[in-house]
DNA sequence: TACAATATGTCACAGATGTGACATATCTCA
DNA sequence: TGAGATATGTCACATCTGTGACATATTGTA
């Protein structure tokens, strides 16, 4: 069965600027990997290899627009997410430059 | 000289939706290739090489989101390219779902 | 006359990028 | 006790995609 349009360009937003959408997520609320994946699912239909989404999210804190601090929840080890000056620095910018 | 994060921005947006902004270029008015490649240049900054968008028009019509016409100006040919209803519903969708 | 600009087209290749597999560890529920 | 969910990490490989070269034709200008 064919894909909608809305989900195909969803799709495509996810492929090409997962960056800014894991931004935009960390922004609403701070949160970890894991949960960036359910959420991308929940919310959007998009299913985000965790292959992809680690290797970022260390990247993007290498970069200075995220910062992370390691929670243990009952030994369960948790990296949550904050967004930077920096991080938001590059959303408004990309919501600047996409704006029709 | 470092590349200014706008610029840098600007660029990734070309890149990865070129087909959508070329439907912008062409939806504000007809328009031509060489002249989609000039504007990006003038108004953006952003060098898109011809091979690029050549093909990427053909393909835009035959996927019906565009409709051209010929134009022979002094001999010289022009594909003058017009957005369809089908390519305004993607542009539509587009800006719908890239919406912060 | 010869070069630059206008105008479009194709295609091989290199470089970039996500996928999926391998890896490890804990907790909860049946 | 065993499976599924939570949670993060790495990396080889295949696939995707733009770049740049090759190709052609006309007009304007020096």
């Amino acid at each position: 069965m064919a894909r909608s349009l809305k989900e195909e360009i969803v799709r495509r937003i996810f492929r090409n600027f997962l960056d800014v959408m894991i931004l935009r997520f960390v922004h609403k609320e701070p949160m970890w990997g894991y949960r960036i994946i359910k959420l991308a699912e929940l919310e959007y239909g998009v299913k985000i290899g965790h292959g992809t989404v680690y290797p970022l999210l260390n990247d993007l804190e290498k970069r200075g627009l995220l910062r992370s601090r390691k929670e243990s929840k009952k030994g369960r080890l948790r990296k949550i997410y904050k967004i930077t000056s920096k991080g938001l620095e590059l959303l408004d910018t990309f919501n600047e430059s996409i704006g029709e």
